[in-house]
DNA sequence: GACGAACTGAACTATTCGGTTTACTTAAAT
DNA sequence: ATTTAAGTAAACCGAATAGTTCAGTTCGTC
């Protein structure tokens, strides 16, 4: 099974050296012209593989680059899987940025919303990922933290941010919006997430998955609609 | 850290051979003495370090058993693996058969669901077994259909019928009950289970808690209460 | 106490894998 | 054209691991 994946988008500038400002110096850091190669031949071993299952001659395979190539620019297996679980955090984050229509009922606006949640959450590239976040959380603490914060929190806020607008305008009552958005993010993979992740189903039936939408929707309105 | 874990409940009765009635002859398939042994240790060492990261002489040595005799009784790591896996499962199963008590309140009884299900997964043996599962469920398939028959599918069913009855009662009005269930459950983890699977926190405070499960049960009553 | 099955411990095989080194080639910049 | 940094292919190393084998020990049972 091959890692569907959307094209790599570039990320050059998003590189900040040391949390200080952008570095003026373009590519300092990429001491030759095959990094990118390296990062992508890893990123699709390590995703259809987990970290343990990657070989790293493999990957110097998938990369069409030589293993003493791929060593010249990362210090060992450990720290080019963190590099790519990162970068791929980014790019995610990045693509979560979709935008919202404002101006459209709430209701539309949710289920757009939960839409989005769920193609994600079925996608080949997302399965992946949640897999592989999970099982190396432990041995990789700093990827947890990483993908939890470029995805579960990252949707989290941004539908706080719209929900906050939503009450400003009257149109819902909330106290808790923090909470109200977990919730709301919750209940759109009702099930359908597990079957997912345990492997029940590979994708679900839009029948499933307009009831789950709905279902979410109606929900929240019956709790925080304005009436 | 070691895992924390319920002294191991007996299940002699349960194995059911190819699904046919149960077999009068108690224990045919154990050759030795030393079979509940390789398991514990297998169970201990699989949910510490997962499958790749355990290694069989790590195992023999837990159980306080020859890698020989192991080997006497499994004909591989794999089968081992799948063993003890499914017997965690159905202990899972049966532990989940907690009672309910239908005559109270249904925000209360609701609530005291929600705390033991946050229970379980705030629990270290909840979380290995999860993470376990998630990461292995594709190179095991079986693995993961056992674990989400015996966790959330049972727990969603255990639910589903006591909201049957308050339902036949007039208590709440729900027209998919499933569905209703699953809703709920999910809306016990939110943000939660998150923190906890990408090991952002190790445990959750009390505060945090009492929380979610208030906003779990409110939002449940405001869309399925009878008024 | 003797017999047979279960068990031990340790050595052994064969393989895999992360990482290094070496001798050589390519590409590009001055 | 020369020099230098980047890359290659392949052999190599040490450590770890799944699984096997076997001569000898333990234990329950008759």
């Amino acid at each position: 099974m091959t890692v569907a994946c959307p094209p790599r988008a570039d990320w050059p500038m998003l590189v900040a050296q040391n949390g200080g400002p952008m570095t003026a110096v373009p590519q300092d850091i990429r001491k030759g012209r095959k990094f990118d190669q390296v990062l992508a031949g890893a990123r699709d071993i390590f995703l259809r593989d987990g970290f343990d299952g990657a070989s790293v001659d493999d990957i110097a395979r998938a990369a069409g680059v030589s293993k003493a190539t791929l060593y010249s620019y990362f210090p060992d297996k450990r720290l080019l899987f963190l590099e790519v679980a990162k970068a791929e955090c980014r790019r995610q984050a990045d693509e979560a940025e979709a935008l919202i229509d404002d101006s459209a009922p709430v209701a539309q606006v949710l289920a757009l919303a939960a839409e989005r949640i769920l193609a994600f959450a079925q996608s080949e590239f997302g399965q992946r990922m949640f897999r592989m976040c999970v099982a190396e959380a432990e041995r990789f603490p700093t990827l947890g933290h990483e993908f939890y914060h470029s995805g579960p929190v990252m949707i989290r806020d941004r539908i706080a941010r719209y929900l906050a607008k939503t009450v400003e305008r009257g149109d819902l009552r909330i106290d808790d919006i923090n909470l109200a958005a977990d919730q709301f993010t919750q209940l759109c993979k009702a099930d359908l997430h597990d079957r997912l992740i345990f492997g029940v189903a590979d994708c679900c039936a839009p029948r499933d998955v307009a009831r789950v939408i709905d279902g979410a929707v109606t929900m929240f309105l019956a709790r925080y609609g304005a009436r």
